[in-house]
DNA sequence: AGCCACATTGGAAACGTTTCCAACACCTAT
DNA sequence: ATAGGTGTTGGAAACGTTTCCAATGTGGCT
């Protein structure tokens, strides 16, 4: 049970310095064939490999990646994740993770934790990309960084979508099927500025597509039930025809919600919502929403920052209009009678199709 | 924009050497309380903070845990991941995450990088925890490990759910309501020893109350659409009156698809899940299902890990009863004309109640 | 005065790498 | 034969820590 091999251990079996060892194993400089034989012999017999410890002090890079999203809960996060870790670990970096449980704090506490660990670079979302002590002490450090769900802003490129014109999208889909009165449900409206971007784009599509101006409708924190909490919500507001949810988990809690106070849905309250998550599928009728690409996003945030860190060329973005495909559905038609739309699914641009895997 | 400061750079301000510094600093060893008025103050101006890997280098531990799972995109994972996160951060340990995507090649590819990359401790799930090749490296190396969501097994523990135990839980259910032919709905049966835990429990559980042995209803792999693969076996199986699904998102899949096929849930056929993922209160009816606490799994998992660290006691376990809960809903009924259940949950366990955040 | 115990301090080794540089051997063109 | 090149090689420094150990200083005791 002895400590695994050292280079040491390597050049005293293969007798010779442990510098020649260094130049042999990792291909750079000249070394003799017999050498070489020497030295890949010895390093197989005792089973080397690298401490990436030792290099890392030496090399001053760690191969590490942070990463910090609000939550895994969510499961556009949790896409991200996995598919920025699956492109990380195609180029030989691991991925460190933390939470923030969308706590401004918590979340500048993590990057001050991870930027002392000597991550290589950062995959972030903020809170609130335009302020965040956070991006400071990054941008203080000129650490490749890339931000995800965020607007790009203060030098730090971001792969996110776009929530404006995806909002005026939905809001396109309410004025064609005559709505008037809508209302934008959030939930934890101020701690995410995704959120804000898709409010405020809507409040412009709608008042400028004639329709009048949404109603916010939010939840500040989920103490309690949600399904109340949004009970009392959309009792408030019984005058609304339509509803967009800033995602789909709320989406269909808001379908559910209605069912329990007597509406029908689309017939009495129509609901849009966002992400396309694939249990929006299953459900009756099929959720309206906006389809987004987490998979990409991830995979492109993860190659944007290591084209930084390897001098690669950086990744394209998609054109904004392709970050997003709206997807109609049962839960969208005409208010009044029950009419449904038969919720054929609009087919997203070719490149940017999202395998569901699960 | 220099290079941080080194812990040179703080002994050459306090006028002192390097080994007074790394004592003051790290509270060990005396030193005067006018050195220590130095020290601080030196560090404090520079704003030095120690580099982990030099410490690493030395010390020979990275505060840092792996942790593997098959994917992120199962919400169960995801909260797992994110339970064990949050509870290495209070003890100031860091979490490198990588996914297996059901594969077991990738998964022992994963456990090695992550040894070499020298994790102190590792958090897996593999596929099959009886045989695996990269549980055997990490007991060569032997490296504090949890296991999770596998059956303990060959010295290394293992927080889990008793998957046998919830399924005599939900063959009961059926049988309290008279069902006879049920069958067993499973994705990726191979790749998964929970799945398979839960079929073989479930088949005894089925023979033993006089049930008839449940049909398997295999999905080997999802090419193509899930929503087809399903209406197929569905179509094959019209003789069956329930169907327990080794997901909740394969049990919402089911229900649509039966929809989908004129039948009614639970008239015509009953569903029941497991997870007890919070979407499963979204749709008509509320789907039957097993509640099982993944944070706790998580939070477990990575207390018994850092508990082996730094020699505490390793945390309890919770009797494997608690470790689940059926929760009945409107999709398990008596077969035959509708009467549907009314769909209200079963309180579970108070210590192992799952606080649903998103 | 002499001695010992004890607190304080810093030099130096160690952890595992990479890389600079000097040393050396060998070969070739003058 | 000699100078100059080329290809191999290993010693040593550097990266940022921790910790052993020896050296120094201080005080109290007989």
């Amino acid at each position: 049970m002895s400590r695994p091999p050292t280079i040491k251990d390597v050049a005293e079996r293969a007798d010779c310095g442990i510098a020649t060892v260094s130049r042999v194993l990792n291909g750079r400089g000249s070394a003799s064939a017999q050498t070489r034989q020497k030295v890949f012999a010895a390093a197989a017999e005792l089973g080397f490999e690298f401490s990436p410890l030792g290099r890392s002090l030496q090399s001053n890079s760690t191969r590490t990646i942070g990463c910090i999203v609000p939550s895994l809960a969510n499961p556009v996060f949790a896409e991200v994740v996995q598919a920025a870790q699956t492109e990380m670990l195609r180029q030989d970096y691991q991925l460190i993770l933390a939470c923030s449980d969308y706590d401004e704090g918590l979340e500048t506490k993590a990057i001050r934790t991870l930027l002392s660990k000597q991550v290589d670079g950062l995959i972030v979302t903020v809170s609130d990309a335009q302020s965040s002590a956070g991006l400071d002490l990054i941008r203080a450090r000129s650490i490749p960084c890339c931000l995800i769900y965020n607007r790009p802003g203060n030098g730090l490129p971001s792969w996110t979508v776009d929530n404006v014109g995806a909002a005026w999208a939905v809001a396109r889909a309410f004025a064609k099927h005559g709505h008037v009165h809508t209302g934008f449900l959030a939930l934890r409206f101020k701690r995410s500025d995704r959120s804000r971007e898709r409010y405020e784009g809507y409040v412009a599509a709608c008042t400028s597509l004639g329709m009048s101006r949404p109603s916010l409708l939010e939840i500040e924190e989920q103490e309690g039930n949600l399904l109340e909490l949004l009970g009392g919500l959309l009792a408030e507001n019984q005058n609304l025809t339509g509803i967009f949810a800033s995602n789909d988990y709320l989406a269909l809690a808001a379908m559910k919600t209605a069912r329990g106070l007597g509406k029908t849905v689309p017939g009495d309250l129509s609901i849009v919502g966002f992400d396309g998550i694939s249990t929006g599928l299953m459900v009756e009728p099929n959720l309206a929403t906006v389809i987004t690409n987490p998979q990409a996003i991830g995979r492109g945030a993860a190659s944007t920052v290591l084209a930084q860190l390897t001098g690669a060329a950086a990744p394209e973005q998609p054109d904004p209009a392709e970050t997003f495909s709206f997807r109609s559905g049962g839960s969208l038609a005409s208010p009044g009678p029950d009419r449904p739309d038969d919720g054929e699914a609009v087919t997203p641009p070719s490149s940017y199709q999202q395998p569901r895997s699960r």
